[in-house]
DNA sequence: CAGATTTGACCTTC
DNA sequence: GAAGGTCAAATCTG
């Protein structure tokens, strides 16, 4: 068990430090992002970098066993699914079976999970056992013409039919993108949104790490306070965001997600009903790092589509990584 | 009529 | 044997 807390103290601790040095490239590349173009681009590609190292340290840096993982990556119900047998058997044979790297996402019906500016084709739907939603099986339509090997399963969350659970497994090899997507892309010359979208970026990403336990077995530094905000207004629909904002949304570690309204800022602090500064166990601290990681790289995405830069060299097959937008 | 969807059967893994 | 994932024939749709 020391290995397990040591693999992800090590890990985080790193993650911590790329962190810090993020914001401060963000904050540079919002400096630079009117006059200095070329600045900027280099800028962004070592947040990229960063970024990417990050995800990977975290990967590397996991000694959890499937037991663990399987019920870090159920996503909604954030205490540690009881160790029954027959959980055990069945997270076991889903991690084998996703082994690949997959990304989860949850989105909102209206677009839903499925319109994502890829062209799908259904293959198969399938009940699920405890699920109130059957689950639908997509590959890519250029899956014989191109060989891409995309796939993505959507399933309507039982808890808020409104929402999808979308698992991609695979990236896409074809880059066909549908022509409403495309037409959704961000222009390619500078856009005044990427300086807003910095300045939330930068002015937002700080640490809090209140609701972590302090001491050796935890790994993380509890000094530094950590909230972030990647304008999720401009990732997210409008009239979604809006409803988000009435009341406290629920995030993928099963905590609440409170948008302010005025600041346009997700704030990743605890809201659960006993929001007494509850210890969080190493396994939610981890997932909220790599949800946080993930929401800097498709915020970076967008800045670097505003600011005319390649889309990031981001392997979702490398990853196993959860996000819900929410 | 071509391509997408549906759905029961089959395969794989445990 | 159970459950998730995939196949492929039948059906639907533009």
């Amino acid at each position: 068990m020391e290995n397990v807390v040591d693999g992800n103290g090590g890990g985080s601790g790193l993650v911590m430090t790329e962190l810090i040095r993020i914001k401060e490239l963000v904050k540079q590349l919002e400096v630079h992002l009117r006059d200095c173009p070329d600045l900027c681009k280099h800028l962004a590609e070592q947040i990229f970098t960063v970024t990417e190292r990050s995800i990977g340290s975290m990967i590397s840096s996991r000694h959890f066993d499937c037991r663990k993982r399987s019920a870090a990556n159920a996503g909604i119900d954030s205490p540690p699914l009881p160790a029954t047998p027959s959980t055990l058997v069945k997270e076991n044979r889903k991690r084998k079976m996703m082994a690949k790297g997959k990304l989860q996402v949850r989105v909102s019906s209206a677009g839903g999970g499925e319109d994502d500016g890829y062209s799908w084709r259904k293959y198969g739907q399938k009940e699920i056992l405890g699920a109130q939603h059957p689950r639908a099986y997509y590959r890519c339509t250029y899956r014989k013409t191109h060989g891409c090997s995309a796939i993505k399963q959507v399933q309507r969350a039982d808890e808020d039919p409104a929402f999808f659970d979308v698992t991609y497994h695979g990236t896409h090899s074809c880059a066909h993108k549908t022509a409403a997507a495309v037409a959704k892309e961000p222009p390619a010359a500078p856009n005044p949104d990427a300086r807003s979208l910095l300045q939330s970026l930068s002015s937002s990403l700080t640490v809090n790490t209140e609701g972590l336990t302090s001491g050796p077995q935890q790994g993380w530094s509890s000094t530094t306070p950590f909230s972030f905000s990647p304008a999720m207004s401009s990732l997210t629909p409008p009239e979604h965001y809006q409803s988000s904002t009435q009341s406290t949304a629920v995030n993928c570690f099963g905590q609440g997600v409170s948008l302010s309204p005025s600041l346009s800022q997700l704030e990743l602090s605890p809201t659960t009903s006993d929001s007494s500064h509850v210890p969080m166990n190493p396994f939610e601290a981890e997932r909220r790092a790599e949800s946080e990681l993930q929401q800097i790289v498709s915020a970076l995405a967008l800045v670097g589509a505003a600011t005319s830069m390649p889309e990031p060299p981001l392997e979702l097959e490398d990853f196993d990584v959860s996000i819900f937008l929410v």
